[in-house]
DNA sequence: CATGAATGAGCCTTCATTCAT
DNA sequence: TATGAATGAAGGCTCATTCAT
């Protein structure tokens, strides 16, 4: 017995955790990053400002977190949505596919305020980005997937290593996600990022 | 004599003001009020802060002057949405088409974003933004019209002062804004108010 | 039976005091007393914050608690001196001896640093004192037998009552510390304190 | 003529920049640096908080400020203490000469609290001491001078380039120093160095 | 005895604003 | 008009301390 002691405190640590966490996501969603201010989150937790740095090293890290997790959740939903296409479908189907879920994802729930927002942390330096920049995200991972297939089945065709095909690849929707940013809304990122992707796929098909 | 030196010194001050004023609205654009400095705007126009106290009294005096300027842009463009409708289209219809040229103008043009800064602003009222609350706004005096007349031809009805019904009309406007607002992106504006205004009409239609 | 139960927890509880005691007192002789923190001295003894409340009532108090215990050995050192010295040796050489051995401990082991720290903490009041403080302190009973005896035997006399005596001669030693203390390095003190001390004996030795 | 319009305000400026940069010196003499506000500094010069950072950047960097102009008024003394030297003086001589003068200065007027908080801050990180690491600071470039000088005359004789004996005899010297720091005041400087560098000759002396 | 979540006073820093020049 | 030193109200963050477990 005595086998799952609870540990009372430890519980409500988390819970309050959990509670500045949701708190945070909605304030940082109805407003800017900077109107928002430690003490909005704690005062509507019901603690002081002090027990947020308990639960987060700083507003920063804790910004951070929620890009992290957002980034992490759009990559889930990219890598099943994979799964859901037909195996054999031609490499640029899927690539086009694919192209066409992100845009919903980034034009739909993620939005282009957060996309700013992240855009701008990336560039500022002041928040750790990591989770969007690292070469081993999972979105990483699905274009090399769907551009290795491709070539080795003979749809797709490149002279340079898959790894920096993918980095192109993505590389060329921070691009063009950026120009969604500065120009938004006059700047349709789904057709736009449809039409980048379908150039890519034509210098990369064989003949 | 000297009646009318073109004083290059006021068309300087003009100018600069201009220039901070087009600076501004490209960075409230871009960025969130409260992350612009006027450093930022100083700075990229090539003058001390100070100066920028010559041209604006305060930073939230040239944000108020935005958004009535923009308010203002607005209106116009809505007057002469007006116009161009025939004279003789019954004013349901026209209230119909009305709604959907203002949503059109707010996902479009101005923006949920700034539609949110604006609401935050009502409420935080720490800036003017009389342009967009005051009854006299040429929004009211539209709808004025349109309902009048309507009224008068015997295609709408009501109980109250037309006055009172204008005022029901934007307070519903507002309303369904400010669930944009907050709902963003996961309300249709457009389809919404346009249900709304719907529900407004048949309301105070004669059987 | 279980009559002496070694108490393992009492015993534990003393080691992890004593531990605590010599992490601090490590720390605070290589930092400055203010970027010590709790968290430093529990972390490198391996238990948590909230345990050093446990062991000692505050941070003030554990300084404190140092401080005292330094003094105490310095008396200590000062008083096993005063023993190695001819019983019949004149009470101003005595004098002069000790005002020796006192700079030399002050410049030697104790440092102008933790003196400093000393003295800010008797100005500031934040920290308990007394035991530098405390007129009962074996430093004044050293100076009260020397001066006492030298004046029974006639080698020195004096108007004033040997208590108000006593009082003066450490002052003055606190008043070339304190000296030294803000003049440091420009201020040899024990050259000062034998100059001054010679002063003091001289004004009050008989012709 | 308005020649040299010496603007009242900039002279103010520079006055109280000043101003601030002496309080700062002496109060870090005389207390830590964590233990001095930025208030402290401020009130005794009778402005407010914020104009401190009109002058400088952060506390941080007038701390590295005041290091650097440290650094750099040593390096002034050594390099004129060079030029003291007969011209025919035996590299080895010179350098322990040079030796001897340094430690002279690190245990004189630099002193080694001063030292302390310099080592503290290279390995904390917080702070800019770029003017105490750079390998171009003048200390290499003396070291270069007599170690050059040496070799070339054959008083010295070395299998590495002149540059990387030059950085081993400052991390040599750096690493003494920083013994000297830890152990202080049980760990003579002056004699320990002079061991040292007497060491190191000896290993690159021709037979 | 020990834990660690929570407190709250206080420090560093930012930035809109003022004002003497 | 323009300058820039100075102000002062916040806001982010730290850390000694408390207390329920």
């Amino acid at each position: 017995m005595r086998q799952k002691k609870p540990d009372k405190r430890k519980v409500q640590g988390a819970e309050t955790k959990k509670k500045l966490y949701e708190i945070a996501e909605r304030l940082f969603r109805e407003h800017s990053y900077s109107d928002v201010m430690i003490e909005d989150i704690t005062d509507e937790a019901g603690i002081t400002k002090g027990a947020f740095y308990v639960h987060f090293e700083s507003k920063d890290a804790l910004i951070a977190l929620l890009i992290a997790d957002h980034t992490s959740r759009a990559d889930t939903i990219y890598k099943a949505f994979l799964e859901t296409l037909p195996p054999d479908m031609p490499a640029p189907n899927v690539l086009l596919a694919l192209t066409e879920r992100i845009t919903e994802v980034l034009t739909g729930s993620f939005g282009c305020d957060n996309m700013k927002k992240v855009y701008q942390m990336m560039l500022a330096g002041t928040v750790d980005t990591e989770a969007v920049k690292n070469y081993n995200r999972e979105l990483y991972v699905l274009f090399h997937g769907v551009l290795e297939r491709g070539i080795r089945k003979g749809e797709l065709k490149s002279t340079m290593p898959v790894e920096a095909l993918v980095r192109h690849f993505v590389a060329a929707f921070r691009g063009i996600s950026y120009e969604w940013c500065i120009r938004y809304p006059d700047f349709d990122l789904k057709e736009q990022a449809a039409q980048h992707v379908r150039l890519l796929i034509e210098g990369i098909q064989p003949r």
